[in-house]
DNA sequence: GTGAAAGCGCTAACAG
DNA sequence: CTGTTAGCGCTTTCAC
């Protein structure tokens, strides 16, 4: 390894000039500058990062926490926050918690123990755990990201899930649509309560009531695939009831249950749209790719990531002085054709 | 931030041997050994990691470089060496070249500046670039993952191409096939001709030549999506031709470009398998989702990562003793339903 | 303008 | 067994 030492020499100058005219500190001469500058060339230095670090309390490097990444949606945010991080200078440390409130515990520790200047973290959703409580084992700045709540401690970017239920309502209303089910996910997880309520509150301002046996709670843990979760809640709609009382419209709470509706609608012979509507959530691009391609309702990952990025940096250079901002994002519907007109005498 | 220097002062003992008691240096006395113990619990005190490094010329850190996340061979990758890595005690930083050269250098340097321990790195495809020529510039430990070159500088990890393409070929055979096409990608990646070639051998070996037009080198870039690439081949195979004439195999060089072959099959009426059996690559998740289910190769991801982190370690280890492995897994074939018997008065 | 010296938090050699 | 000292590679006073 090549060192400050090695240049200083090389030049013929003291090893605090070098940082100088690397950190292009004012007042160097310009000829000793030009030296330095050819000896640095000539040996290929480049200051390390890991000692820049130590002394100057900033790491140029930040952590990013995520459940895991075998879902799209988590994959794009590893992805899009690494190349906004890298534009502004910085590096990503990633780790996976696996929905493990220990392991999500224990890699905050790591990051911390690395000096990283902040970092961005979806929680783990089982544990309701709070920003405040978070707050208490974490002492460098701090984004949420994808949780239901606000936080006036650290920054937050979330979607805004009602939202997302109230468009899924609206659209499967505009299209005449009376007697809609849902799945609703794990219900201990907030933002999945709030799509939820979004859409109850969505069919509600039509006059439509959505009964508890139309909404179905479909757990999620890593064992069961969302596929199967999907095929379950068809179970749960339509075995032991009447043709004439089947759902027409059901919304997803994510695109693989969703496609799991699907399939096994189909293998019921029952047609989608013609006969029953499907709306998803995510616009995974699997959605483009099953038959029919799926509506569904998208979030911005690209710019909740970046904007994610922008908040923690903004944090760490402002300090205590950050004012908390909690940004919610608006969903998008985007229509393909799992979703049709409402027609009586089809079912 | 707790230091050992406070501990030490709650302990009443000097810095160092704070220092032998965390590290679980011999011969500490039994009673100071409690007290530093307490000390430590009692401030919360966890050792800073960058000094440790700075000192110890080891971070406990690796790298892990690819392409791009979105696709999920790449992700899966990801989080696998995430939690190989956690488990033995390192933490991950996470850099993606978008295939840029410029770019794969800029994080292989990064890192280093970081004082990784090792690298595990999927190298841009457009530039056939060398094991020896990566050397020149790198080092610390490395792996090469996932392309078809073997080294003797350092370790790689990659699948075995040309058994992949065997495997596609003697299944079409078996099934009676003669008439067979393939989509190829773009040739200048190594690894891609190897499965060409393999498909080819796989297919001479049962007296059946695969013509230059049922060879589909569809280019490979960001901007056009699999799918596309995959309607398109189906042009090129099908287009201005007799009915007769028809492949009544394809093999597709990815998942998603197998979807669009099916999906664009779809639209003109051709079944799948029926009529035309179509074979993918990578058993992606969504590959159970479509239908008809796809036909397809997998890949070991899991043990394939878990292999380059044991191997990096290995060689961060052995350093100059260690001795290159060159890995190649095993594909495995996973037949679903996009492949059926060949009947000639179908077509 | 530039060098010498101190120190970031830690480990390791050397004395005692 | 334990404290003192030096030093990892870098930045930053503080003198000159």
């Amino acid at each position: 390894m090549v060192t400050q030492k090695d240049v200083a020499k090389l030049a013929g100058v003291s090893i605090s000039t070098v940082s100088r005219v690397l950190n292009g500190s004012s007042l160097v001469d310009g000829e000793t500058k030009k030296n330095v500058e050819s000896a640095i060339k000539k040996l290929n230095y480049k200051p390390n990062l890991v000692a820049y670090g130590l002394r100057a309390k900033s790491s140029k490097l930040i952590g990013l926490i995520l459940p895991e990444l075998v879902h799209q949606a988590y994959s794009m945010i590893a992805q899009y926050v690494e190349t906004r991080a890298s534009d502004k200078g910085y590096s990503m440390i990633l780790g996976v918690h696996r929905n493990d409130p220990e392991c999500e515990k224990w890699l905050i520790d790591d990051f911390q123990r690395r000096n990283v200047d902040g970092i961005i973290l979806q929680p783990v959703h089982d544990e309701p755990h709070t920003s405040a409580n978070l707050k208490e084992y974490t002492r460098v700045p701090m984004v949420l990201y994808g949780q239901s709540f606000s936080s006036d401690q650290m920054g937050t970017v979330q979607l805004d899930n009602y939202k997302a239920g109230i468009m899924a309502a609206e659209h499967f209303v505009k299209l005449g649509h009376r007697h809609i089910a849902c799945t609703a996910g794990p219900i201990n997880m907030e933002y999945l309560r709030e799509r939820l309520n979004g859409f109850r509150d969505g069919l509600t301002k039509h006059n439509i009531v959505i009964s508890q046996q139309d909404i179905c709670a479909c757990e999620l843990n890593y064992q069961v695939p969302g596929v199967v979760s999907g095929q379950r809640a068809v179970m749960q709609f339509l075995d032991g009831r009447d043709r004439k009382d089947y759902p027409t419209a059901i919304w997803a709470h994510n695109d693989l249950v969703a496609v799991g509706i699907i399939k096994e609608l189909h293998q019921r012979k029952i047609r989608v749209p013609e006969d029953v509507s499907v709306i998803g959530m995510d616009n995974m691009v699997l959605t483009d790719m099953i038959y029919p391609p799926l509506t569904t309702i998208g979030q911005p990952l690209e710019q909740m990531a970046t904007m994610s990025v922008d908040i923690l940096l903004k944090e760490i250079e402002l300090k205590e002085q950050y004012v908390p901002e909690n940004i919610r994002m608006e969903p998008q519907l985007i229509i393909r054709q799992s979703t049709g007109k409402y027609s009586e005498n089809v079912i």
